[in-house]
RNA sequence: GGCCCCUUCGUCUAGCGGUUAGGACGCGGCCCUUUCACGGCUGAAACACGGGUUCGAUUCCCGUAGGGGUCACCA
């Protein structure tokens, strides 16, 4: 028996700053805690000696703060989602604190759009964040700086090599069958020997010998050799900083102790490590994070997933897919996490038993049948009122005479015979459609097969039957359609089907009482007199 | 190609040396039934392969194969 909450809907939403010229979202959270706290923490455990000693696991002496970081090149995709979904739920399973940070550092590529996206997608799964999200590319300078504590004290160096140079290098690592990587030509080489005013980057000096161990919270201990990591630029030409500078200095200002992202960055954490390393040897405070790299989610035939693979924006879930995000979210709970055999979390279970351990290795696929199979379940279990809420507008569009403010009560009203039969808010549109359809009746296919002579005869003796009665409630309806039934010696399906079809142009509807309640009395005798076969019979639908 | 990661039913997963290898989605059957659903019961369906270690391997180790990721003045 699936344990099942209301989801409650989105606490927060993007808003947009007055000051400046950049556009900002500031999440007006209750939860927020100023930055200082963070930073005198941090100080406080330099303090206490406890150097950082590798990343093993949960380092219980620090708060769990881990943030969710996408870079709005994009939407808000699937994957995403779930990365996000496993970063917010350990952040509240420790009663730590959960961030975002917006990836912007590529000015060109990102947009206001997919940045709103992403807030959308983020607030309507439910996630919240304890702090406004943090702009990348607001700190440009701090990334700078850092940059150049990291040259003034040796730890990274000018490269002059132009960019046809590089490529040549590459070409010829290319031809050559060697690992294609920047060969540290201007790792020892003196700046004077540069052009005059020549444009240069900024390197990172990594470690030539040695291997660097991650024991990592999901993949488990993972090593590299060091000659393996190149000297990566940390600055551009043009003074900017790379992602993977910003992206450790962010880390570290944010006081991000978890950084729990997908496997595709697995590489990378063996490049950002050793900024740590030499930040840490410089000016102290600088405490590795506890890496955990989730798997990635893969399509359905076992391909990455990718914006042409299935990957939509999270409001495609919501407005093509017409899925609920509570069965979103558990569905991307599910996979690549388990917890015994338990399928339905709510979200407060979810807080309380998600945890590292438990998620998988190995990649998943997505399955869009189990996910509506999920959505399903939890449509069922959905409150009445807020699923009419959520399908009006999808009957709008199908039914131009349904007005929200004067059907949304019949909507509500037929909605626990509804929701058994749908597994998303298009499908209980459809089912809903008929209550609201116009006079004539449009019938489909099936209906029309069902309404022979016979049943047509049949209907004109119902309509008797129904008009001679006096209670119009399911109770009475069922005795005196039985009774009838009966009477004729046929099963309730010979009177039901083309009744059904009649009241409804389907073959297939809720239980035929609840439909005679739901149309009531007057709409009910008048669709079956359409149909019926009568002294003046007008073949088809007879506006009435 | 170099490096890194992964491998239980078709799919998502449970299992953490000894199990009739469990659950869920999907698929088949039956029941319920006025239709379609829902619900209940039930069936078919998996440890990639080869070596070790061990009294005993799905489980631990090493290979092979297959899959994935990553190698930018993108993030």
């Amino acid at each position: 028996m699936p344990h099942l909450r209301r989801w409650r809907g989105p606490i927060w939403r993007p808003i947009r700053d007055r000051n400046g010229d950049i556009t900002r979202h500031v999440l007006p959270f209750p939860r927020q805690r100023p930055l200082p706290d963070i930073i005198e923490r941090k100080q406080g455990n330099m303090a206490s000696g406890s150097a950082a000693k590798g990343n093993g696991a949960n380092d219980a002496h620090r708060p769990v703060v881990t943030r969710f970081a996408p870079s709005p090149t994009g939407f808000l995709h699937i994957g995403g989602a779930r990365t996000a979904l496993f970063n917010w739920l350990y952040a509240r399973h420790f009663g730590g604190k959960a961030l975002l940070r917006i990836e912007d550092t590529d000015r060109a590529r990102s947009t206001q759009e997919a940045i709103d996206a992403i807030l959308d997608g983020l607030n309507w799964l439910g996630f919240d964040y304890d702090e406004a999200p943090v702009f990348q590319s607001a700190q440009a300078e701090r990334h700078a700086e850092v940059a150049h504590k990291l040259l003034d004290a040796g730890f990274a160096y000018k490269c002059f090599a132009t960019a046809e140079e590089l490529e040549a290098m590459r070409a010829e690592q290319r031809a050559n069958k060697q690992p294609m990587r920047y060969d540290g030509r201007w790792r020892d080489r003196d700046p004077a020997e540069a052009p005059e005013g020549a444009p240069y980057v900024v390197r990172l000096k990594t470690p030539t010998s040695g291997e660097t161990v991650i024991e990592d919270a999901v993949q488990g201990r993972v090593k590299v050799k060091n000659v393996e990591i190149d000297d990566y630029i940390l600055l551009r030409s043009d003074g900017t900083p790379t992602y993977m500078l910003a992206v450790v200095v962010d880390d570290h200002d944010m006081g991000v102790t978890h950084v729990i992202r997908g496997d595709d960055h697995l590489n990378n954490a063996f490049r950002q490590l050793p900024i740590y390393k030499a930040m840490q040897e410089i000016e102290g405070g600088w405490e590795e994070p506890v890496y955990a790299h989730i798997p990635l989610i893969h399509g359905a035939d076992g391909a990455k997933l990718s914006k042409r693979h299935g990957a939509m924006g999270v409001d495609a879930y919501r407005d093509e897919l017409g899925l609920l995000p509570e069965a979103v979210v558990n569905y991307l709970l599910r996979l690549g996490w388990g917890h015994g055999d338990q399928e339905f979390f709510t979200i407060d279970e979810a807080i309380e038993v998600f945890d590292l351990p438990a998620v998988g290795k190995s990649a998943s696929r997505f399955d869009f049948k189990k996910l509506a199979s999920m959505n399903g379940q939890y449509i069922r279990e959905a409150d009445d009122a807020r699923l009419a809420q959520l399908t009006a507008p999808r009957i709008a569009k199908l039914e131009p005479a349904f007005g929200a403010d004067k059907h949304i009560a019949l909507l509500t009203q037929a909605m626990p015979s509804l929701k058994a039969r749908a597994k998303d808010l298009d499908e209980l549109a459809a089912g809903a459609l008929f209550l609201f359809r116009q006079r004539p009746l449009p019938m489909d296919e099936k209906a029309e097969k069902l309404l022979t002579e016979d049943a047509r005869a049949l209907l004109g003796k119902i309509s008797e039957k129904l008009k001679a009665g006096s209670d119009w409630t399911s109770e009475q309806l069922e005795t005196e359609l039985k009774a009838m039934a009966e009477e004729r010696e046929l099963g309730l399906g010979k009177l039901a089907q083309p009744l059904r079809a009649a009241l409804t142009g389907q073959a297939t509807s809720p239980g035929i009482f609840d439909v005679l309640v739901l149309l009531g009395r007057e709409e009910s005798l008048a669709r079956i007199d359409a149909q019926a076969t009568d002294a003046a019979k007008a073949d088809g639908a007879v506006a009435n």
